[in-house]
DNA sequence: GTGTTCAGTTGAACATGTTCAACTGACTGC
DNA sequence: GCAGTCAGTTGAACATGTTCAACTGAACAC
């Protein structure tokens, strides 16, 4: 029964957690929908924030399925950046009520939940294979210097949106979507700018303060 | 005794925060301390945030004191820069290995500590006006399009780098300097070539970016 | 058949943030 | 003087995440 009953665990916390959001969902009520004891979900999810875990494999599989359909479509950098960003504003939007008490789990640096984490290697992954393969299908194409370092960098920039979307408080979340209508268009020119002389020298800057910070 | 209890209660409080960290102080551990009972640390602060939220404030003006002693030195926006945010990584170093603890509990929207809670105003205050002078005693001076908006992105900048710092294991936190020499002299950078013709398109992009989004 | 093992399960126990009804004592109005 | 008020204070009570010793039953060895 052990499969069977994790599964049970996970599809019941998941429920409330999308109903009454993270505080609200006692560790209690999710053994007790699922029709176990309580120190049986800590059997199979080692703490809430392992649960909340799921959730975010969850909802990220469901923005990759909507962000590759739009990458399918083609386009240059900003048409696609713009895309699945806004995919991702979409796929959250049904969580936006909770949202900040998500994000605030997830930013805790030893949470499992942290987009850091070990344990949400299988998200990081999932995301960020979209955002490379978001700028291995751009046309025109990216500056070759730029294609090694900037899939990672836009998945940054998409942690950063999703940042502010946690404290946007406007109506269907308009603000997110103003700011991602600015950035993306913002992030293709600095792009294609940055073959230029003149901006030349502040690319590789980026680019070695990147390498410089990471190890 | 209103008063001095209170006081009792806030530097117990702070001073458990910087031995224990965050999670290991507990409100029974602050009051026992204080010799007081534990509702009354309620009575005088509404909840354990709102403890953390007064170690900030001494954190805060820790930074503007140093960070003043760095701008009386005059510069250029790069030296100024650089200089108050290692003045910052200086002033937060103390409680690094805390730091994490304490951001979690920072961002949390609903958070009392949160920088961007109205319980947070006098420290944001204080923030804010350190990088105002640092932008307007700039010398050669900040374009004059600028001049206005960029006090707070360079906040919003320090967050970021706040952000960074805590999920930087490095001894002395060595990283997050790599990241402020590398981004003091890359933003200063940005400001200036603002004023050249191709990137004067992307510098209003981004001022009006900010507006949009702001509203 | 009998004993052993062990993954899976149970529910009570524990620590901690927070709340609250009750108490204290100084000050006020008369 | 005396009753009343109320800021300040108390400690028990409550809810919740987490831990743990004990139990169950199926699989296995002999």
């Amino acid at each position: 029964m052990s499969d069977d009953t994790k599964a049970l665990v996970r599809s019941t916390a998941l429920r409330l957690f999308r109903e009454r959001g993270y505080a609200a969902t006692t560790m209690r009520a999710i053994a007790q929908e699922a029709g176990v004891a309580t120190g049986n979900a800590y059997y199979h999810f080692a703490s809430k924030d392992h649960l909340v875990q799921e959730l975010y494999l969850d909802v990220t599989r469901e923005h990759a399925v909507a962000a590759r359909a739009v990458l399918a479509q083609g386009g240059d950098l900003t048409a696609r950046l713009r895309g699945v960003m806004l995919a991702g504003v979409d796929a959250f939007a049904e969580y936006h009520a909770f949202g900040a008490e998500f994000v605030t789990v997830a930013i805790r640096p030893g949470s499992a939940a942290s987009p850091f984490s070990a344990e949400s290697g299988a998200s990081r992954e999932l995301s960020q294979s979209v955002f490379r393969e978001l700028v291995e299908g751009a046309s025109p194409a990216v500056p070759a210097g730029l294609r090694e370092e900037l899939p990672e960098l836009l998945w940054l920039a998409q942690l950063g949106v999703t940042l502010f979307w946690v404290y946007d408080g406007s109506p269907g979340q308009r603000r997110t979507r103003t700011l991602v209508e600015g950035i993306a268009p913002l992030i293709g020119r600095l792009v294609r700018l940055s073959r230029l002389p003149v901006l030349r020298g502040a690319a590789d800057d980026v680019l070695a303060l990147v390498k410089a910070v990471r190890s």
